[in-house]
DNA sequence: TTCAAACTAAACATAC
DNA sequence: TGTATGTTTAGTTTGA
């Protein structure tokens, strides 16, 4: 067995714990967990013209929901608030990030990031709104994280180029010919190694317990608090109460928590290791989940077990494609060979087009002037506007997290319209 | 001590 | 021609 994945040994010792603690009740103090507070409230009596069917008709635990979800997301990409990846979106919680890893103590300009540079890459390709990115803006963007970087020998972005060539994780995607700008390919994800990149930066010692709080076991708990106030404002008793949590929520949601197998993908391609193939026990695991399929952003749902956040996310079917997976046919590596040079993804023309026409660098991909990589959530820099994409992506995505909330939901509201009506009865004998 | 993952350096080829 | 990019090989470091 080697090392943890992604994690720098000389980075381990420097895991600033006091920042987790931060963290972590940073996340509690965030926006919108009502449910702590719901919970905490004395058992209501139902009001007349307020039962659990009609709460379910009205759409006001839908922004609940959503503010609820807005936390959850972490960021636009949805990783580990821990993870440079989540504060892409703003600097509002500079506890968080790089801005944490740079933070108080100082680390960051002078010590290399806990991660390595298959998660670096990862994280950078993530971050762009069409999930590719050129090397170049890879380099942009692990600077503009890490300024550990800016200062490192050059070295370091060889190995970069070195693990984008060898990981198969990574795939190149042959841009568009005859564009502007085409100097090297852009850089995608592989999408069927997106869970196991995720497992790998969730044991990044950054991202716990933070990312404890945000994975199904937290979500569990704040939708199972949540359903717990909707119980109580019913009249229905606490037994049947609590058979219906089990029996719906906690079902429902724990079924996303089985975990993946641990083998990773950060295996090499070639000289990184012989025996490597694709990644079967994931395959396994999409074939006994039909609906598991690849989502590469709904693994960042719950920013945690990856192919649990596939489970859940998969049913949240509004976000089950991601910019990548509309825009290109994916190919096994392992088919390479093609004299045409078609490997990897088959670009459909959409995203060199918005690569290159994209002035304004909404798509991430426009060169910045230097330093230029502009860094969306870096502390003390203007925030560039989202553009209409990202912005309708990530509606789609939040519809789509709040579809599958609507039918745990509506599942419920089913069950305790049944245990409601036998429990009248059992009244009535 | 062994092994595998990750890192680093370097050489080379190719495209712009 | 110089630079950026991509591939490949080899060696080193590190932790389990």
């Amino acid at each position: 067995m080697g090392p943890v994945i992604g994690m720098t040994p000389d980075k381990r010792a420097e895991t600033p714990g006091a920042e987790k603690v931060a963290g972590l009740s940073q996340i509690y103090k965030m926006g919108s967990l009502p449910e702590a507070g719901d919970a905490a409230r004395p058992k209501a009596t139902l009001v007349g013209s307020e039962s659990a069917d009609d709460e379910l008709t009205n759409l006001n635990w839908l922004h609940e929901s959503s503010n609820l979800l807005t936390n959850l997301r972490l960021g636009s990409e949805g990783l580990p608030m821990v993870s440079p990846l989540y504060d892409i979106e703003g600097d509002e919680m500079p506890s968080f990030g790089p801005a944490c890893y740079q933070n108080p103590e100082k680390k960051s300009a002078t010590s290399k990031p806990p991660y390595s540079f298959s998660l670096l890459i990862y994280m950078a390709i993530e971050h762009s709104p069409n999930k590719c990115l050129p090397v170049k803006e890879i380099y942009s963007w692990i600077l503009d994280r890490f300024p550990y970087f800016a200062t490192a020998p050059t070295g370091w972005k060889n190995s970069v180029r070195h693990n984008l060539s060898l990981n198969k994780c990574f795939q190149k995607v042959e841009r568009s010919h005859g564009k502007v700008n085409g100097k090297g390919s852009l850089w995608c994800v592989d999408p069927e190694y997106k869970p196991n990149l995720m497992q790998a930066l969730k044991k990044q010692p950054f991202s716990s317990p933070q990312s404890a709080a945000l994975s199904p076991h937290y979500l569990s708990s704040v939708l199972k608090q949540r359903q717990v106030q909707t119980l109580q404002e019913s009249d229905i008793d606490a037994a049947t109460a609590m058979i219906l949590l089990n029996t719906s929520i906690e079902q429902e949601i724990l079924e996303c928590e089985k975990p993946l197998p641990l083998k990773t993908s950060l295996q090499k391609k070639r000289s990184y290791g012989s025996a490597f193939s694709a990644p079967s026990a994931v395959r396994l695991q999409e074939s006994q989940s039909p609906t598991a399929s690849v989502d590469p952003k709904a693994d960042h749902n719950y920013s945690a077990n990856s192919v649990a956040a596939q489970r859940c996310a998969s049913r949240a079917s509004m976000s089950s494609l991601s910019s990548v997976d509309e825009v290109y046919e994916f190919i096994p590596k392992s088919s390479h060979g093609g004299s045409d040079g078609s490997e990897g993804f088959h670009s459909e023309e959409e995203t060199d087009a918005e690569y290159e026409e994209d002035p304004l660098g909404d798509s991430g991909y426009a060169p910045q002037p230097h330093g230029d990589s502009t860094p969306k959530g870096q502390p003390g820099q203007k925030i560039p506007k989202p553009s209409c994409q990202e912005i309708d992506e990530e509606l789609k995505e939040a519809a789509g997290s709040l579809l599958h909330l609507a039918g745990i939901r509506t599942c419920l509201g089913s069950l305790i319209s049944t245990a409601k009506a036998q429990s009248q009865k059992h009244r009535e004998k």
